[in-house]
RNA sequence: GCGGGUGUAGCUCAGUGGCUAGAGCAUCACGUUGCCAACGUGAAUGUCGUCGGUUCGAAUCCGAUCACCCGCUCCA
């Protein structure tokens, strides 16, 4: 199986077209088809009924703590730009960064620390990726700019310690980390990760804002609005589903990295105490999601990220990975990150943007003193009216984009088999072997031929079961071609009027994965087929 | 952003040395057809990714540009 044969039949099919393919398409955006549209919001409700609607609250999970509550919020793509710098997405997602003409290599400029050597009556500013062993980087580098041995090391005149290369104005005597000569490093150049817009009708710095990098901070900003509405005690989650915009520098593999995408994010508020144990809960519960719909095992994995990938507030975070067609051999793309994020986001609200270095966090302060991004102010911790116990709660993230599990779902569903066709000869079919709550159409409705009255049914039976499922009509040519079809689109049961339907109001259902037929009442259809769906 | 590759019908792809554009599949119509890619007959489909240049003449040569794929780079 080959990504080009997906990326082919979605394009045949109309599962995803490229976005303003007329005008010869746009990197990084993505258009779903008629198709596509189905599978999209099947994925998404059901998410949206598994994760929210139809949660238990009155129980506990297998694995949870305790019962728990879960709310919906729809926010607004545009926010206060204040919410992004408090997040830190701001300062994140907006780097300067240089590129090195010499070894075509890019670097972010404040990630760049360097000092200046001389030797040989030659003096420059020698760079090194901010870190441990730049020293050790810089002498090797030093080295052999100037064409000395190890021996000759004393040779190297160090002048003033390491500094940054946000520090350094002109870059001619500069030496790039990777590049043999001096002054291959361009200047500076702004790499704005976020989406900038104007509110309001002039288009000055006053009114800059941003399409939101992510949902979640909409729920950080909401969460106290979604308490006080609700009369909820904590544990509480609040989902949200909606479109987030980053502008990758390089978007690819198809609609895995977009640059307009749809997240299904919960922010799930608890007792610090608890924190841990709603951590597991999560990172198992969402696995097992995937497996449900239909991911298999082999090409599944949750990855626990290593203690030193983790911000320091962090407990844990684990990313529920999937191995696209696309990636190499034995390496997986994520589907949904889930982290615990400890109290870092209200806080950040509260107070302001917090510096992620520090232990406990601290505000982060600006070259004057004061703090670098002002907070609300406003009080976003919780009183447990039952124990009078008062504190910021701990968040835990799970975090999963729409377009990526669509794409997972795709990838996992295509299948080539081989079915004998009307002549006993083996031939290959392709079929979708999405899961029935997924699958775009549910049930596909045929005349066996087209004479006998048996069109007419056909058409009852259609427009009955319309009412209750997406369903599709089709009688053009013969029935094995009209099955085949439907293979590709992942519809599972296709529904078959013939002679037999005109003396006993039976008709056949037909099952796309193992090509068996069962006959039922026209009657009974609606619920053998709504049985198979969620069964 | 850099390097390499690709771009011709809905899909998969031929194509020539510069002159009027091709196949298979798919699509549509009519007839036949009684359960897994049927058959017959007929039909429609492209400014050869886009823009520009060279030329009497460009799908073909040159330049630019856009998109996709691969490798770097990046990836809260």
């Amino acid at each position: 199986m080959t990504m080009d044969s997906i990326v082919s039949l979605c394009k045949r099919r109309g599962f995803l077209f490229q976005s303003s393919e007329i005008y010869g398409g746009l990197q990084g955006f993505w258009d779903y088809g008629p198709l596509g549209v189905e599978l999209k919001r099947n994925v998404k409700e059901a998410w949206w009924s598994d994760m929210v609607s139809a949660h238990d609250d009155m129980s506990t999970l297998a694995g949870a703590p305790s019962p728990y509550a879960m709310e919906g919020l729809d926010c607004t793509i545009i926010m206060h730009p204040q919410v992004w710098k408090c997040s830190g997405h701001y300062d994140l997602f907006h780097d300067f960064m240089v590129d090195c003409r010499e070894t075509k290599k890019r670097y972010r400029h404040d990630q760049l620390n360097g000092r200046w050597v001389e030797a040989k009556g030659k003096k420059v500013f020698v760079t090194a990726p901010a870190g441990d062993d730049e020293q050790e980087h810089m002498t090797k580098r030093a080295l052999k700019f100037f064409n000395l041995r190890n021996k000759n090391i004393d040779d190297l005149k160090w002048d003033g310690d390491s500094t940054c290369l946000t520090e350094i104005e002109s870059f001619d005597e500069v030496l790039g980390p990777d590049a043999k000569e001096a002054g291959t490093l361009t200047a500076p150049r702004e790499f704005n990760l976020m989406f900038k817009t104007y509110v309001g009708a002039l288009s000055g710095e006053e009114g800059a804002a941003f399409l939101r990098p992510e949902t979640a901070q909409g729920i950080f900003v909401n969460f106290k609005n979604v308490l006080d509405s609700t009369r909820h005690r904590l544990p509480l989650g609040i989902a949200q589903i909606g479109k987030s915009f980053r502008n990758e520098i390089t978007p690819r593999n198809f609609t895995f990295r977009s640059r307009e995408f749809e997240q299904m994010e919960i922010e799930f508020f608890c007792n610090p105490a608890e924190s841990q144990d709603w951590y597991k809960f999560w990172r198992d519960r969402r696995l097992k999601w995937y497996h449900d719909m239909g991911i298999s095992d082999k090409n599944l994995i949750m990855r626990e990220h290593h203690k030193e990938e983790l911000a320091h507030y962090s407990i844990g975070t684990a990313d529920i990975e999937y191995a696209f067609p696309f990636m190499a051999e034995g390496e997986y793309g994520e589907l949904e990150g889930v982290a615990h994020r400890g109290d870092f986001d209200l806080r950040s609200h509260m107070e302001g943007k917090l510096d992620e270095k520090t232990n406990p966090l601290t505000l982060q302060l600006g070259d004057d003193g004061k703090p670098k991004w002002k907070g609300s102010g406003k009080d976003l911790s919780y009183r447990d009216d039952l124990t009078n116990e008062k504190y910021i709660p701990h968040v835990i993230e799970p975090s999963a984009g729409a377009d990526r599990a669509t794409l997972a779902f795709l990838c996992e569903a295509y299948t080539e088999d081989e079915q004998p066709d009307d002549k006993g000869k083996m031939q290959t079919r392709t079929v979708m072997k999405l899961h029935p709550r997924l699958a775009p159409i549910k049930a596909a409705i045929f005349p066996l031929v087209k004479k006998d009255g048996m069109p007419e049914v056909a058409k009852e039976v259609y427009l009955d079961l319309k009412k209750h499922f997406k369903v599709f009509y089709d009688a053009k040519g013969a029935v094995g071609r009209r099955y085949r079809r439907q293979d590709e689109a992942g519809t599972p049961y296709c529904i078959t009027v013939d002679g037999q339907t005109l003396d006993d109001k039976t008709v056949t259902i037909r099952d796309r994965d193992s090509l068996e037929q069962v006959r039922v009442k026209i009657d009974e259809c609606e619920q053998v087929i709504r049985e198979r769906i969620n069964g």
